[in-house]
DNA sequence: CTGTTAGCGCGTTCAC
DNA sequence: GTGAACGCGCTAACAG
C-alpha cells in the first residue's frame, strides 16, 4: 500500500484523519472529497472510486462538529418527548426509529418530564444545534417555546394530538373525541355509574376527562364523586390502589374509564382480587390499547391509538419537508382512534392440558 | 438600552448572536466572555455580572459545534442500548436521566436493535462526536467495536452484565447466577419438570438459559424438550402462545422460568384462561421484576434486578471519571439480584365492596 | 467536473 | 485578571 496506509499514531493517541489526509492520498483537493461524500453526482466515477478506497484505508470519519460549523446545518432530528420511559411513547419511538433508519438523519431524544420549563430548556439546547427538523409532543408549549419554535428555520411536527393552531405540521388525534367515544361505549353497554381514573393530569388527560364528563352529562350519569386522580405518574400498582379507594367510597360504580392501560390493568388485578365479575359487575376500559390488553384474562377493552404510525409518519413528514422544502404537504393529519371492545375467551369448562 | 438590545434580524431570519456580540456589548474581548462561561473563577465578579446580563439581554446561546471543534471535546455522554423501547431499559434510562440532570452533561441515546453491526456503526458515529463518556450495553461487542472502544480516549462503562474483561468500567450482575438462583427456587419449591421460555436468544438470555440448564442437570430434572424459544422479541402475547404450544407438547410441566416478565405475564394469562391453579399446578417465575409483577393477581415470582440503580450509577461513574480522570475508582460493580417469591393475597371469601 | 479562497464560532496558547 | 493571534475540520461561493 501507499506511503501511509493506516491511521498514524502519535504518542499513543490516534491523530484524527481529516478530509485533507484523504485528499492528499488521492491527490485531489479537500473540497473534492467533501463533494464525493455529499453529492457524488458532481464527481467523476473514477475519483469516486479512488476516494472511497482512500476513505476506507485511512478509516476517515467526518467530523460532525466541523460540518455543522461550516454549513450551519446538521443531520439531527430532535425529538422532545415527555417521558422516554413510558410505554405509550415507546411505540411512537419505535415508529420513529423505523422511519429514520433508511435516511441519513439521526434522531436525538430529549426528555421533558412533562414539564414545560424543561421543554423550553431542551428546546434551546436543540435549536442551538441547528437541527434538520424537530418533533415535539402535544400542543401545550409555553409561550416562550412557541415563539422559539415559530422563529426556527427547520420543519417542525407536533405529535400525539391535533388542534387548531399548528406551529408547522401536526399528526395525532383528538383525545377529547376518543374519551367521549369510549364513554359512549360504556354507557351504551349499560353503565349508569361510570367512573374516571386518571393519575397525573397532564393536558391530554384533562382533555380526555372533558370528553368523559361531557358525554356523561349528556346522558345524565355524571358525578364528580366518581373521579379519582393523583399527582403521581401512572403505574399498574397505582391503578389497583386508586380503584380500591374509589370503590370503597362509591360502591355503586359499574364501569371505569382509565386514562391509560397501566391503570386499567391494575384495576383488573384489584377486581380479580375482590372476585368481581368482569364485565358483569364492572366494565373496564383502558386507553392506548397496549399489546398486552388483547391477551389479558379477562381481556380489557381499550381505545386503540395509532402510535407506531404516528411516530413513523412524523419522521417521514419531516424528512420530506427537509429534502423538498417547497413541496406542498398536508399540515395536519388526524390519525383517529378505535374503541376495541373485548370479552373473555376463557374456557367455561375445567382445566385443559393434563 | 444600548445600541443593540435584541437579536437583530436580517431579512426575517435571526442572525446568530455570538460570543463576539456579547463581548462587544460589554466592552471586553470574546475570550473573557468564554471564560466567564466555563471558568468563572478566572474572571472578576464585576465582569461576571455584566457579562451575565449581556448574555441574557442578547439571548446568547453557545454554539456546541464551534465549541466541539475548537476544544476537541463535547459534553455529550453517548448511550448505546439494544432497544430504547424495552421496559427493562426504560428503568435503566430513567436512572440515567436522574443522574445526568444535576450535571452539565447531555445524554445521547443510540438504538442498536440487538445487532452487533448496528452497534459498530453507531459507535463510529458516537466516537466521531468526541463524547465525554460512553455507556454500552453488555459484554458481547464485536471485535471491531472492542478495538474502537479500547482506543477511545473517554471513560466507558459497560452495563447490564459483569464479566472478566472490562473495556474500562462495568456495572451489572451475573445473568447465569440469577437464572441459577431462580431455578433453584423452583426446584426447592417442588418442581420436577421445570421449563424455560425465552424469545429472542440474545447473549444475556443464553447465559440465563445456561444457568437454568446447569442447575436442572445438577438436580437431575433437565430436559431439552422443555425449552421453547423463537427469533421474535418478547411480548405478553408471545408468552401466552409459546406457553400454549409448550404445554400441549409437554403437559407434565409444573414450573416455568421465563426470560422476562412480559413472557411471564402472558403465561399467567394463558394459565388463567385454562383455569390452571397457580402456583399449585404451575409455578411461574419471571425475570426483571417489573413494577406490575407485584400487583398481578395471582402475583408472579420474579428475579429482581437493580436496573434503576444501574443506570444512575453508570452515569455517576462516568461523570466522576470525566471530572477527575486520575482518581482511582472501582472498575467492576456487581449489583446482584434478588429472587422475589410471591403468593396470592386474594380474599378467599366472596366479593367485597357492594 | 475540479480548485481557490475565505470563514463558520469558539478555545488554546501564549503574552501582558 | 485579561487579550491577540491562530487554528480546529469542514463547506459556501465563486472561479475556471
Amino acid at each position: 500500500m501507499g506511503e501511509n496506509g493506516s491511521p498514524e499514531r502519535l504518542g499513543g493517541s490516534v491523530r484524527k484523519v481529516t478530509l485533507a489526509d484523504v485528499a492528499a492520498k488521492v491527490g485531489v483537493s479537500a473540497i473534492t472529497v467533501s463533494r464525493a461524500l455529499r453529492s457524488p453526482e458532481k464527481v467523476s466515477k473514477t475519483l469516486q472510486r479512488k476516494i472511497k478506497k482512500a476513505i476506507a484505508d485511512l478509516g476517515y470519519v467526518p467530523d460532525p462538529a466541523a460540518r455543522a460549523l461550516a454549513s450551519g446545518r446538521t443531520n439531527v432530528i430532535g425529538v422532545l418527548i415527555p417521558s422516554v420511559t413510558n410505554n405509550v411513547f415507546s411505540d411512537v419511538m419505535r415508529g420513529m426509529y423505523e422511519a429514520i433508519e433508511p435516511t441519513t438523519f439521526d434522531l436525538q431524544l430529549g426528555n421533558t418530564r412533562y414539564s414545560p420549563l424543561m421543554e423550553e430548556d431542551l428546546l434551546k439546547v436543540f435549536l442551538s444545534q441547528k437541527p434538520a427538523g424537530l418533533v415535539i409532543t402535544g400542543i401545550d408549549q409555553s409561550k416562550t417555546a412557541r415563539t422559539m419554535l415559530q422563529s426556527a428555520t427547520c420543519p417542525i411536527v407536533q405529535i400525539m394530538e391535533t388542534g387548531p393552531n399548528p406551529i408547522d405540521m401536526m399528526i395525532g388525534f383528538s383525545h377529547y373525541d376518543a374519551a367521549a367515544a369510549a364513554t359512549t361505549h360504556l354507557i351504551d353497554a349499560g353503565s349508569r355509574f361510570p367512573a374516571f381514573v386518571g393519575a397525573r393530569m397532564d393536558p391530554r388527560t384533562q382533555r380526555r376527562f372533558a370528553g368523559f364528563k361531557d358525554t356523561c352529562e349528556r346522558a345524565g350519569v355524571f358525578s364528580r364523586e366518581r373521579l379519582i386522580t393523583t399527582p403521581e405518574p401512572s403505574t399498574v400498582t397505582l391503578g389497583a390502589s386508586l380503584f380500591a379507594n374509589l370503590i370503597s367510597q362509591q360502591p355503586e360504580i359499574d364501569a371505569v374509564l382509565c386514562n391509560n392501560d397501566d391503570l386499567a390493568l391494575g384495576i383488573l388485578f384489584e377486581a380479580q382480587r375482590r372476585h368481581m365479575a368482569i364485565p358483569e359487575e364492572l366494565m373496564i376500559c383502558g386507553f392506548n390499547d397496549l399489546e398486552m390488553m388483547a391477551v389479558a384474562e379477562p381481556p380489557v377493552t381499550s381505545v386503540r391509538t395509532h402510535r407506531h404510525e404516528m411516530g413513523r409518519r412524523s419522521i417521514e413528514m419531516l424528512v420530506r419537508q427537509i429534502e423538498n422544502p417547497d413541496a406542498e404537504a398536508s399540515k395536519i393529519i388526524d390519525l383517529g382512534f378505535d374503541v376495541i371492545s373485548r370479552r373473555s375467551t376463557a374456557r367455561r369448562g375445567p382445566r385443559l392440558g393434563s
